[in-house]
DNA sequence: ATGGTGGCACCGCCA
């Protein structure tokens, strides 16, 4: 079994890549994020005869959430489950008794912006869904665009860049407390390397090209789906599109 | 402090 997590940054715009990734690489599962698509405008015919399933929830220009499947998709809920749910930034589905989450979680902007205590807010309020409704010992995959680099060898330039939202001391105590709940960085299971990376900014020159990016896109899976992971890699071929995403996407394969 | 780009919506906002 095979589940990839992708931020495709405009579902549209990134139709056929998409497309062509899943003739290539058949993933069982694909989380996407940053659909940039409404519910109404979600390109649902190009996908109608892809075989898969899918479930989206997204809203006008930013955000939105969406799940592939192979299987069917059950069990499907959008958002938290305090307000504001936040329903175009999380998908929870089920297939067999394996639990996906996939969630954006909120940017932050700058540190010292209300936005940026909204991102640590939605991570604990995220935390407390788990605690309230799984356990460590459960199947969970909880992937998707997570706006954290966990650890100095998770971005480019760790002293420059010690204090942004995506990487500070703080955001990462945070992030902790999910692993000590019982979640694995599956990439990491498999790989300690540095210059690792999921995500190189548009807006400085040549940043894929010079590696200079940030590991922002995580599978995360309690024991029983760590155990069970035969491998965790990042696809750095749709950033070498002609159009790309700034992010590519994450793959996880297991002996299910 | 985040911008040199890119996506969307609508002529700025968000990453």
């Amino acid at each position: 079994m095979k589940i990839a997590t992708f931020n495709v940054n405009s579902i549209r715009s990134r139709t056929q890549i998409i497309l062509d990734w899943l003739v290539e690489n058949k993933p069982d599962v694909l989380c996407l994020q940053e659909t940039k698509v409404q519910d109404k405008d979600f390109p649902s015919e190009a996908f109608a005869f892809s075989g898969y399933d899918f479930v989206y929830r997204g809203e006008k220009s930013y955000n939105g959430v969406a799940i592939f499947s192979l299987k069917k998709l059950e069990n499907i809920e959008f958002g938290l489950d305090s307000e504001p749910k936040d329903e175009a930034r999380m998908i929870k589905a089920s297939i067999d008794g394996l639990n996906i989450i996939t969630t954006y979680i909120p940017q932050g902007f700058f540190v010292e912006s209300e936005k940026y205590q909204y991102k640590l807010d939605w991570f604990n309020r995220l935390l407390e869904y788990f605690k309230k409704n799984y356990k460590p010992t459960d199947k969970i995959l909880w992937m998707g665009d997570l706006n954290v680099a966990y650890e100095a060898k998770d971005v480019h330039d760790p002293k420059r860049l010690e204090g942004h939202v995506c990487f500070n001391k703080e955001l990462s105590a945070v992030f902790k407390k999910f692993i000590d709940w019982g979640f694995i960085d599956l990439f990491r299971k498999h790989c300690s390397d540095e210059g690792q990376y999921s995500f190189w900014d548009y807006r400085m020159p040549k940043t894929f090209e010079r590696n200079r990016g940030w590991r922002l896109d995580y599978i995360m899976g309690t024991e029983p789906m760590a155990d069970k992971c035969l491998n965790c890699w990042i696809d750095k071929k749709p950033r070498m599109l002609e159009k790309p995403s700034d992010h590519t996407p994450v793959i996880a394969e297991f002996k299910i």
